[in-house]
DNA sequence: TCATACCTATTGGAAAATACGATGAATCAT
DNA sequence: ATGATTCATCGTATTTTCCAATAGGTATGA
């Protein structure tokens, strides 16, 4: 069964007549006239009565048309539901953060410019998130850490510096910046192998020659803040990540450029799937200062 | 919205792979892979997420399948009807017949053959039918007059011999045979202007220069065997269309060929349109006497 | 770890479907 | 009649669809 030709009959039982049909189709009409025709011979079955310049439905026409009607209507529907999915008025976006921190900014924004788009954050460490992505549970991920796999795309998005942080009754927390040197032996509140910020702290201090006190390492960025609170150690963070207590002060460090970037990230083959592009897209607007818009 | 390629993405999704799908559609493989990449390309969409060597559909994909799965679907049932009526298992035929004589033999043939098709019939004068068919009311018709009308096609199908019938206490009872020559004035009852056999009777003796007297003319044939059972006149009547009744002898015509033919007749148009192609070569084969199958 | 089997993607060129334009024939309204 | 409208026909041209060969990738088993 050949669908351009049931469309011309529809079109044609729909509109009275081929002339009227070919023009809702955009074709010519001889092409009508051609079509059904060829159906007609095809199953040799008359389809309309030709009489004069006035077309008629046969039985057998009609009881074809009531099927053909459902046809194009839910062929108007899927092309509904497509265009909605490529005009972003339809879809679900799954990101992926290890820390709500980065990702709001984006997901705000996102949502904002398209509000028909649903989406859904999961949260987890890097690793976790690389796993996802590789098997299209999350469609972007919001990471610091770089993933070394070919498969997986990253832009970078920001840079942060990681500061140090104290509680209030630490000889730190008068100060507004101090040298890495002043860290030597101090007891530190750590998060576990693998944080970036852990990482790109622990590789500044080393370059320096400076050794501290790990006195805990803690899976949690919450459960650090509330160690540091309670005066267990010094901790450190990405600033943006910085969560204020009124126990705590934030130091700068005066002589490291210490800091972690935020990536964006997907599978490299998805790069240019419709709703992860317009991610991106919109990661990268965020990231660069608007320019001034004339009208 | 491209059908083809829709017929692709549902196959992709419901064999669950690019070369199930191209199996089944008979077509190559490379084929399913640049419909399916054309479709999504087209609306920017992803359908489908290729794990490796896996398919699987993503939300779009999905909700798109469900209607492609009902259009599908409703394309078979489409093509189920079609072939219906092309083969004989669904169809309705009108037939006209100036009387339910000729036609009997050939509507109860033509039952049998195609029992899926239904019947229905339409008895009047040869003028009402015409026009019948030229309105596309009846699609065949069984007439003793053929229409001096070129759009309609005509096909000789029986020959009757014209009898004349008396009532039985008649000078002609007795006889088998007479001559037109002794129906010289012979009082008669007639159909109306217009009769096939009427004008085939009165074509023979006005050549034979007999003349008779025209006592009653009935539009009705019933009503003429009515009237010569009471013995008002003597009657004519296409032998085929005698009905017997204990009062009333045919009495053959010795001397003359006088006879009617029966035509099958359709819209000269609609001479190739299936149902009516059945109805005729049925009937051609009823007219010839079958010869004999061999197995 | 290598080989094998199976799957999807790509490309260039051939085949087929589809469309167009001009024209003819029939019908309807004026 | 006449002009306008409509469906049918024919030859040609364009677009779509398809295939064959081939590449690249992923599982499975020896």
């Amino acid at each position: 069964m050949n669908h351009t030709q049931l469309r011309s009959f529809h079109a044609v039982a729909a509109e009275g007549g081929f002339t009227a049909a070919s023009r809702v189709l955009n074709v010519g009409q001889p092409t009508i006239t051609s079509q059904v025709k060829a159906l007609e011979r095809h199953f040799d079955v008359e389809l309309f009565h030709r009489r004069g310049r006035r077309v008629e439905l046969t039985e057998a026409g009609g009881k074809l048309f009531r099927i053909a009607q459902r046809i194009v209507s839910l062929e108007a529907e899927a092309e509904d539901l497509l265009n909605a999915y490529g005009g972003f008025q339809a879809g679900h976006l799954h990101v992926g953060a290890v820390g709500p921190y980065h990702a709001t900014e984006m997901l705000s924004a996102f949502s904002k410019r398209y509000p028909g788009v649903r989406l859904s954050v999961t949260v987890g460490n890097s690793m976790e998130m690389a796993e996802r992505i590789l098997d299209y549970s999350v469609d972007v991920a919001v990471l610091a850490h770089v993933e070394d796999d070919p498969r997986i795309y990253a832009m970078p998005y920001s840079r942060h510096p990681v500061v140090v942080f104290v509680n209030k009754s630490h000889r730190f927390a008068k100060r507004r910046r101090i040298r890495l040197a002043e860290m030597e032996g101090e007891p530190m509140v750590l998060r576990e192998v693998g944080s970036t910020t852990r990482l790109a702290f622990e590789t500044a201090i080393r370059e320096a020659g400076v050794t501290i006190e790990p006195v805990m390492a803690i899976g949690s960025r919450e459960a650090v803040w509330l160690a540091v609170a309670r005066g267990i150690g010094i901790g450190v963070v990405s600033d943006i990540e910085f969560i204020p207590h009124p126990d705590l002060h934030t130091v700068e460090v005066a002589d490291a450029d210490i800091y972690t970037t935020a990536h964006v990230n997907c599978l490299a083959e998805r790069r240019e799937s419709r709703l992860i592009r317009a991610f991106f897209d919109m990661a990268e607007e965020l990231k660069t200062p608007r320019n001034v818009t004339f009208i």
